[in-house]
This record gives C-alpha cells, structure tokens and sequence, in this order.
RNA sequence: GGGCAGGUGGCGGAGUGGUCAAUCGCAGCAGACUGUAAAUCUGCCGGGCCUUGCCCUACGAAGGUUCAAAUCCUUCCCUGCCCA
C-alpha cells in the first residue's frame, strides 16, 4: 500500500479529474522509467491564467519527478482555434496575432516551469507540412457519429447554430500532435477529453504505442463561471500582486477549497482539515486570506504577498488609503470633474465619466462630487478616487 | 440546384414605416448593504456636445421608394432547416 505522501499517488490524483488508463500509467509511474509527456497550449491570449497555471504545475510536478516534459505550444492549432469550450465558432487568429500573444507567454510559465529542463516545441512545424493524403488517413479513423456526439454540437445542431466543418478537424490536429512527438502521457484541462483521446487511438493506430492521459479539474473563474477571458473573470499569472490578491478575495467563497486544491502547494490534509473548519463556522474570508497569500507568495513572492494583504486591509477593511498613490500633474488651473476623470484615465469618455460622477463613484478629497458641472481647483493638490480602487493625486504643473 | 425561415447592441432576444440609440434578460460599470464574498436593492449601460435639448454613427452589404426606413422595394453576401 502507498501511503498519503507518496508523490506518485500524489501526482496521479491532486486537481485530478480523470486518468486514462490510470493503473497502467500507474505502474508505468511505479516501474521507475522517465516517461515523456506534454501540454499543448494555444496562444490565444496573450495572458496566461491561474486555469491555464492547473496543468502547467501537473507538469512541473512530473518535472520534479525527472521525467521529460514538453511544453507545446499550439501556433498552428490556434489557426483553426478550438471549439471545446465554446458554444459558437470562433473567430480564427491571424498568424500576427498568435505570435504576438506568445511573446510573453515563456516569460509567465516561467513562474511555474523549469524551461532549461523541458523541450519547447511549436506545432506549426509539423501540421503545416502535412498534405491532402495525410489529413485524409488521420480523418478515415474517425466517425462522423464519433464527431457530432459530442454535446456542444448536439447543442448547437438543437439550436441551429452552424458547425464548421473544419471544427471537426481540430481534434484530428491535436491527435496529430501525439503522434508527432511519441509520448506517453498527455495533460489538459478536462474539457480536452476528447481532443486528446483522439491523439491516444492516432497514436495506438500509426505508432502502435499506448498514450495516456489526464485531464484536471477545471477552474472557475472569480465569478464562479468557468475561468476565461471572455467572461473576463481570470486571475493572470502576470496580474500585479495587489491585483491577485484582491480578486481573490471577491471569489465566491464555495471556490476556496478548489482554489488551494488546485493552485497552491498546501499539503492535501491542511485543505481538508480547513474545510472541516469552515464547516464548523471559520469565517471564509480568513481562509481566503491565507489563499490570497499562498497563490502571490507562488507569482511574487513572500514579501510581495505580505505587502499586498497589508494594503487591503489597509484599505478594504480600514477604508484608508493606499500607501502608495500616484501622482499627475496637470497644466490648467481648475478642471471641470468630468473632464478631470478622463484625464485621469479613469474613464474612456465623457459621458461615461458623467455617469460615473452622477452615479455617486467620484470623489474629491474622499467626498463624494455628484453635480458633474463641478469645477476643481487645482491651486492645492487633490485626491481623486474613482470607484472603489483607483485613486489618483492631482497636482497642478 | 430547388423550397422555406432568418441575419438587430458583448451575448440571447423584441421591434416590422414616424413616439427607436432601439422593450426585456444575461454579462459589465457605479452606488447601498457587506467580509472589495454571495444574495438582494438602486442607477447607468454607442459616441460627442453649450445636456429638460442637439449632433454623429448604428439594426448583414450596396442601392432605391418616402417628408420620414431596423421596418417597404431591388440586387448581393451569409446562416439554418427541408428536398435533390
């Protein structure tokens, strides 16, 4: 029997959703033998997010264990870009516009990965060679039934929605990745089941060899929808410290375990026995305080991380002000408040900015301006807070 | 190739000659309440301005009819369903 600590049991199941075939990978793992595995990620964005982090760490993890890991970066499958989360099809990425998100992407992953001890790989230089009478040996092993089964076409067949016929391709790539590179594990989210078993039976097929794979628990996103950037709801790797913890303290609260399961270290006991304390009536925002701390302290570091929770406190929980405020100076003598706000940049247009002042958002000097034909007079510095996070110190030049 | 139904704001979805910058829901923003939680409530939610009002842009695209078009006509493009 192997006991809590083992990290081969450790590996194969925190932040786990499925293995395929997991005792075989299992025993593989146990056999001692370095296995070779990758995770594909399409650069659609150009910031990486705490759900993207989820599979990134699984692969630090085999990392730690000596195990060859590949990091592949899907510059060509972003071209078709995947529909397995969506309900639509997607507008496809221009070649500039896939290049330009990787650019800081190594950068970011960094944070998690050990790129001197991994293989970067980019799939364009293999998809983009294959012809006609390729693509059509890697279609004629699957079936259309196989295809439309899955639920979101079912979805979008019900609701009449068009399916690109190219969408079906997408899987067909992503198996073609496997194949490519002859691994033995796969990882990705586990709404990549699909994509990634069709690489396993491309694999059994034209290598002969056995692919697993493991798919992790998703992560929702702030709001308790799935993390994505179109619901704006992400928490980036890149976010500034203040930024992590303060948006991981407007999480819903029922999210905190999955948080700390899936985007900390803390050891698996420590998570249960937390939930037991909340359960017994803890308040959740102190443990999503030690969460706040524990996922900076991962991206910024120790002190970065203690810095930023004595700056919401500070300014959450105590009303203050942020120790640090900027400052602009401005040439003119008096602004009208709405102009004052664009200027600021806290606002993208007048009218906006009038809204915000009407809607009680403004204030000067921590009162509250609601006549949007206020005039500011700048012959003394003022401090003008916008909403509940941005302030500014005006100053006149 | 033929028949039918459609293309409206970030999304869903009303409207079918003037009262339409376009009902409503979701998402978003601000406020109240709070634990910057959730839930709830209130206001806002194309842009600009000299803001009880005015101007510009916008209901797939281009033309046309009309004092007036998201709404009618023509052509084109796109999508779904059915038939072949």
């Amino acid at each position: 029997m192997t006991t809590k600590h083992d990290p081969i049991t450790s590996i194969l199941t925190r932040g786990v959703s499925e293995v395929i075939v997991k005792n075989e990978l299992e025993s593989l793992l146990r056999s001692k033998k370095k296995i070779k595995l990758y995770l594909g990620l399409d650069p659609t964005s150009t910031l990486l997010h705490l759900g993207n982090a989820i599979p990134l760490r699984k692969l630090k993890a085999f990392q730690d264990l000596g195990h060859h890991v590949i990091f592949l970066v899907g510059n060509f499958t972003a071209l078709i870009g995947d529909t397995s989360d969506k309900d639509s099809m997607r507008k496809p990425l221009t070649q500039s516009e896939i290049d330009e998100n990787f650019k800081t992407w190594k950068e970011q992953a960094s944070k998690i990965l050990d790129f001197s001890k991994a293989e970067t790989v980019y799939n364009k230089d293999w998809l983009e060679k294959l012809g006609f009478k390729e693509i059509l040996e890697l279609a004629n092993k699957f079936t259309v039934q196989q295809m439309i089964e899955r639920d979101m076409y079912q979805d979008r067949m019900s609701k009449g929605k068009p399916i690109g016929l190219h969408e079906f391709l997408y899987p067909l790539m992503q198996g073609y990745d496997s194949v490519a590179l002859g691994v033995d594990l796969e990882l990705g989210g586990n709404d990549q089941l699909f994509n990634m078993l069709a690489g396993r039976t491309l694999q059994k097929v034209l290598n002969n060899r056995e692919k697993h794979v493991m798919t992790m628990k998703l992560l929702l996103g702030t709001d308790g929808r799935k993390m994505s950037k179109s619901y704006n709801n992400t928490i980036n790797i890149a976010d500034t410290p203040g930024e992590q913890y303060g948006k991981l303290m407007s999480t819903t609260d029922d999210l905190i375990l999955d948080y700390f399961e899936l985007c900390t270290d803390l050891p698996m006991e420590e998570i249960k026995s937390m939930a037991a304390e909340m359960k017994a009536g803890g308040n959740p925002r102190d443990y999503k305080m030690r969460l706040g701390r524990e996922i900076v302290t991962i991206y910024h570091g120790a002190d970065s991380a203690a810095h930023a929770e004595a700056e919401f406190k500070k300014i959450f929980q105590k009303k203050d002000l942020p120790s640090e405020i900027a400052e602009k100076e401005l040439p003119e003598a008096s602004y009208n408040i709405v102009e004052l706000v664009v200027t600021a940049g806290f606002a993208p247009s007048k009218n906006e900015a009038r809204r915000l002042v009407e809607g009680g958002g403004v204030k000067i000097d921590g009162e509250k301006i609601t006549d949007y034909k206020s005039v500011i007079d700048l012959k003394k510095p003022h401090l003008l807070q916008v909403g509940k996070r941005n302030f500014l110190k005006v100053v006149r030049r």
